[in-house]
DNA sequence: AGAGTTTTCCAAAACGTTTTGGAATTATAC
DNA sequence: GTATAATTCCAAAACGTTTTGGAAAACTCT
C-alpha cells in the first residue's frame, strides 16, 4: 500500500521485529530506540496494514451489524437505525474497532449467506444483533460457532444470552394504565411482525394491561403492521373501518404511530381528543409530530453503544461486568393522549 | 480460522494452486477436477479468508462511508441516513463487496484520522461521501491519494468529480413558484450549515426564485438550522417571534420542516392555511406528517446505490458510463402548502 | 517417431504483519 | 575476572491466499 514497517526499519537500520515491538510498547526495546521509532514512523506516515495484521493476529478489530431491510429494499426509513448505527460506530471507534454493515431481509437466504460469509471468512470478530425473532437462527448459529455477539433482546429459549433487554411488558402496562386513566377504553394494538420478540412482549403487555383494567380484549382490535409508517397508516385504516372503531391505538413503534396519526387526520379524527395514539422508541420526530406523540422512550444511542461495547469486549476476551442488562422504557406523556373528550361508543359517558 | 484452502487441497491430493484456480474459474484446470473441487469445497464449508485474500490481492472488496454525526453523538435521527446506508450496502452486497461504516463530526480531527487510517491502512478500496462542504478537504485528500470515491454533490472548485448532483437550484425555483402561485409572499428559509453545498444551492435557488417573482428578499427571513427537527423547531420559533413573521417557511430538509411544523402548531398556527411549510428529501415521514408535507423528493435509496456502484466500479478499475449524474428533484405538492386563506400581513388582501 | 501444441497441474514466491526462540551485548554479583 | 542476570536486539517462521513461471503428460501433426 504505502509506507510499510519494512521501510521504517530500513530507514533506521533496525529489524522489522524491533520496529513492530517498539510500536506495540513491548518492554524489550530500549526507551531511546522506541522514541526514535515512534517519531520516525509518524513522520513517514506509517499506518499498519490491516489485512496483514488481521491475518497474523487472527483478529479483525471489526464488528458486524446487518440491517433488517425488507426485500423491496427501498422505503427503509426508520430513524431508529440511524441512531443505532451512530451508536455502534461511535463505540467501535472509541476502541479503534471498525463497524461492518450490510443489509438483508430477515430470515432470507441472503441473510444466512451474509452471516456465514462474515463468520467463516473471518471478516468480523463479533456481531451486534437486534430485531431478535422469537426463535432466532442467528443466535443459535453464532453461539454454536463461538462467535462473540450481543443482542438487543433474547430469543425465547436463550437464557444465557449476552445483551440488553427492554422491559416492554411493564412499559406497556404503564402505558395502558395511562390510557385508561385518561378515559380510553377501546384500545387497539398495531403489531410489527408476530415473530419478533419485542412484538411478543408488547402484545402480552397490552393484553395483560387490558385485563388488569377489567377491559375485555377484542381480537378485531389487534392488527398487523410492519414497523413502518406506511404499515401504520394501513393498519389504522383497517381499524377505522371497523363497525365499532377503537378510541385509542397503541403502536409497536413510533413510525407506525406516525402513520396511524396520518390516517386519523385524513378522516378528520382529531388525535388527542377523539382518539389517542401512542408509539414506542422515542425518536426525535415523535416529539415533533402533530400532536406530539406519547411514547415509551428508550435510549437508542446509548443502547447501541453498550451493545457494541459488549461484543468488542467479548472479542477481546475480557470479562464483562454485566452480561445481561435490563432497561426500563420511560413513559413520555404528550398530547397525543390528552384527556378523552368524547364518549366511548356503545357505552354510557364516563 | 476454519477450513482453509490447504485442507481442501489435502483432501483431494491436489496442490493449493489448483484448488485456488479451480475456484476462481481459471481455464487451466480440467473440468472434471474443477467440479470435484467446487463440490468438496462447498461440502467442507470452505470460505476464503478475507484478510489473506486482501493482503495478497492488495484489494479489500470493501467501501467506506462515514456518517456526519455531531459531536454530541446522540440525537442523530434522520431517516435519510437509514435509507442511504441501506442503499449503499445493498449495492455493495450485489457485488460481493462490504460496507465499512463509522461516524465522525464534520471537519473534526476524528474525521481526518478516520479517513487517513482507512486509506493508509488499506481498510477500504474506496469511499462514498455525502454532505459535501463547499470546500471539502475530503475530496482533495482522496483525489491526491488516488483513492476511488463518488460523492453526492461536488465541492465548489471540483469540476472533474465523480458522483451525483441534485439540481437543488431549479427545484427551489419551482418550489418558490408554487408557493407564490398559492398566494404566499413572505417566504422564509431555514438553512442547514452554511458551508454545505446543498445549502448553498438551495439558498441561491430560494433567492433567485424570490427575485423572479418580484419579491424583495428580507435577510431577517433567513435563519440557521442544523438539519435536525430540533433545529427546525428553534429556527421556526425565531421566525414566529419576528415583528412581521413569515407566511411560508422553506426548509433545507424534511426533518427540519417537521420541527418547524411543530413550532407552528404549538402557537396555534395552522399549517396549510395560515402558513405554508416545505421540506426537501421526500422521506416517508414527510408523507405522514400533519398535514402531509410538500417537499422536493429525491430518490435517496437509488442515489445511494448508484454512488456505491460508482465507487466500486472505480475500485475494480472498470470504466464508468457516466462519471457525473445530475438528477432533478420532484416537487410533491401536499397539503402543507394548500391555498393561502388569510391575507398577507402588511399587505392588501390579494 | 520426433517436434510442436495443448492441456493440466504445481512449487515457490509474494503480500505486511506479529511472534517465537534465541543471540549478542551490557550490567551485576561474587 | 569469571559467572550470572538483565537488557536489547533480530532471523525466521508463521497467517491463508493469489500469482508467476514453469514442468509433466497427453495430444496432434508430419
Amino acid at each position: 500500500m504505502h509506507t510499510t514497517i519494512r521501510d521504517v526499519a530500513k530507514r533506521l537500520h533496525l529489524s522489522i521485529t524491533t520496529v513492530s515491538r517498539a510500536l506495540d510498547n513491548y518492554d524489550d526495546v530500549a526507551d531511546s530506540t522506541r522514541k526514535l521509532v515512534v517519531v520516525t514512523a509518524k513522520e513517514m506516515g506509517y499506518v499498519p496494514n490491516r489485512a496483514a495484521r488481521q491475518l497474523r493476529r487472527q483478529r479483525t478489530d471489526t464488528i458486524g451489524y446487518i440491517l433488517p431491510t425488507d426485500s423491496a429494499g427501498t422505503g427503509f426509513a426508520d430513524p431508529f437505525f440511524s441512531e443505532f448505527i451512530a451508536g455502534l460506530s461511535d463505540e467501535a471507534s472509541a476502541y479503534h474497532f471498525d463497524l461492518l454493515v450490510s443489509a438483508a431481509p430477515p430470515d432470507s437466504k441472503i441473510e444466512k449467506e451474509l452471516y456465514k460469509r462474515w463468520v467463516q471468512g473471518g471478516k468480523v470478530d463479533g456481531f451486534v444483533i437486534n430485531r431478535v425473532r422469537l426463535n432466532d437462527w442467528r443466535l443459535r448459529f453464532l453461539a454454536r460457532q463461538h462467535i462473540p455477539h450481543a443482542s438487543y433482546e433474547r430469543s425465547l429459549s436463550k437464557l444465557d444470552f449476552v445483551g440488553i433487554e427492554i422491559d416492554s411488558f411493564n412499559g406497556m402496562l404503564e402505558l395502558i394504565e395511562h390510557l385508561v386513566e385518561r378515559g380510553y377504553k377501546r384500545i387497539a394494538y398495531v403489531s410489527g411482525a408476530p415473530n419478533l420478540k419485542i412484538d411478543h412482549d408488547r402484545l402480552r403487555g397490552y393484553q395483560t394491561g387490558l385485563k388488569s383494567a377489567g377491559i375485555e380484549s377484542d381480537p378485531a382490535l389487534i392488527v398487523h403492521g410492519d414497523m413502518t409508517s406506511e404499515g401504520g397508516y394501513h393498519a389504522a385504516e383497517l381499524l377505522f373501518a371497523l363497525s365499532v372503531p377503537p378510541t385509542a391505538i397503541v403502536c409497536i413503534n413510533d413510525v407506525t404511530a406516525i402513520g396511524a396519526m396520518h390516517a386519523a387526520h385524513e378522516r378528520g379524527i382529531v388525535v388527542g381528543r377523539d382518539i389517542a395514539i401512542t408509539g414506542f422508541d422515542g425518536i426525535e420526530d415523535a416529539a415533533h409530530a402533530t400532536p406530539p406523540l406519547t411514547t415509551l422512550d428508550q435510549p437508542i444511542y446509548s443502547i447501541a453503544r453498550q451493545l457494541a461495547n459488549m461484543t468488542l469486549n467479548l472479542a477481546l476476551r475480557k470479562t464483562l461486568e454485566n452480561k445481561q442488562i435490563k432497561i426500563q422504557p420511560r413513559l413520555l406523556i404528550r398530547s397525543s393522549t390528552d384527556e378523552k373528550r368524547c364518549s366511548e361508543p356503545g357505552k354510557a359517558k364516563a
